[in-house]
DNA sequence: CGGGACTTTGAGGTAGATCAAAAAGTGTGG
DNA sequence: CCACACTTTTTGATCTACCTCAAAGTCCCG
């Protein structure tokens, strides 16, 4: 069964990572009060231009935030995973630019902005380092831009996958390591800027360089320094750790 | 003479679009103190991966922010015209996750964070002003990987000379409008992920469309309606007001 | 067992890259 | 004011990475 606690506990190891926080203000995240739902699979759970009072955590699954002309295409802008609190721009910006989607089953646990306000005004630490997590998120938002505007289709996926990989296990990826990997191809062209067709094509081509295997909804990593160098992936952007 | 207090008074203005100041916090930020600096034409003034301790207000000229891979390749994330504070966001995360450049001549005012901090600790209010335009700026990106992902490249030009004619006439873009524009083909290029030559081509038909036209250094507007039409432009995503 | 979503492969078309070179503009020093 | 070097703009010709369309194969769930 999965809690609301989990969710809070794994998005506070998030922003530990990145931010010190005293006793008190660790107490106060895990006591946020919220709803815990099931989302619908393939599903918005926050509608583009949405009026939203209320944040996202992801307590499990995948969700996508996608940006959308006004024909419907759609380009997907970040992927969350769990322990994400995948708007909490919102707080400052509650017209969302953007929808949210559940990529497959996921479970969210929604906070009031409310709540979050009480804490940033009793905690300017806190306050803080919500500002520097969304900052987070805009670099690595650059970086896709980077990626996907510069380089060939077979980095952009290898690229996607290593993000992956790395945001999963933070810290160490190696050989041979196994993620669950829910994903299906139609999502990494959302995420790529490429058709399903050509990334099916990349992914054919990453397995016969030795680099990555997915089966059975596992991503196995073959040779994770020749998916790095395919990707030309460097983790530094990903701010896994406190800035030096 | 150009004046720091043209450039705070310009991103104050910018501030107040979107935030509601008191007239304490409004005073606090036309005093903050800094450094008046000429930059060299395209140089970068930020270096990727510095450690920055003073955030750079674009006081006249433009300014380019870039994501670089490793082997020298740059894209521009994102386009700074004067009154942006371009590096805001330093003050959370002050390892730089990109480069600043100047795009020909430009005047910056440097702003330590120090004095920033001063301002976020005794005014609340500030602090969230600060984390909401970050947030903007990470909503237009947003529009930029959309439009560079999923449309071609005319519709990216156009889509990008459009926000620029809102962005610089806040509110107002009409037939006729003229506005001076110092960007390069090349430049525009950089930023939407094409090359030069194509640009060229690009502005080439927006110019046999009637919709637009680059001369002496400046852009006439000649047909509004159809360059936002060709850009499936909304400037909705810049939030140069405060939402409903 | 049947229907829907996803994956895989093939064949052919095209938007935009690349390469090349001329023309126009811009700044510098004599 | 002109001569120069350099950057930017413009145009042409060719090439290719990726898209599009199509169809078969696979997986999964009711």
């Amino acid at each position: 069964m999965v809690e609301a606690r989990d969710g809070l506990a794994l998005w506070l190891d998030r922003l530990l990572l990145r931010s010190t926080l005293g006793a008190p203000e660790q107490a106060a995240i895990m006591a946020l009060p919220g709803l815990l739902e099931t989302a619908r699979p393939n599903r918005d759970f926050v509608r583009l231009g949405e009026r939203v009072d209320r944040a996202c955590l992801i307590v499990s699954g995948l969700a996508g935030r996608f940006s959308q002309t006004s024909d419907g295409q759609r380009q997907t802008t970040a992927l969350h995973i769990p322990g994400d609190m995948a708007n909490l721009h919102s707080l400052v910006l509650p017209q969302s630019a953007s929808a949210l989607r559940s990529l497959g089953d996921a479970v969210l646990y929604r906070v009031p902005h409310q709540e979050i306000r009480r804490l940033t005004a009793t905690f300017p630490a806190l306050a803080e380092a919500f500002w520097r997590d969304c900052t987070v998120d805009a670099a690595v938002l650059s970086q896709w831009a980077l990626i996907n505007g510069r380089l060939s289709a077979r980095v952009r996926v290898a690229h996607l996958v290593a993000e992956l990989c790395c945001r999963f296990a933070i810290g160490g990826c190696v050989d041979g390591m196994s993620l669950p990997w829910a994903l299906t191809q139609i999502q990494l062209a959302g995420a790529t800027g490429l058709t399903a067709v050509h990334v099916n094509r990349m992914l054919r081509q990453l397995r016969e360089d030795g680099a990555l295997e997915i089966r059975d909804k596992k991503l196995r990593v073959i040779g994770w320094e020749r998916l790095c160098a395919v990707a030309h992936f460097n983790p530094r952007y990903l701010h896994l750790h406190k800035a030096l």
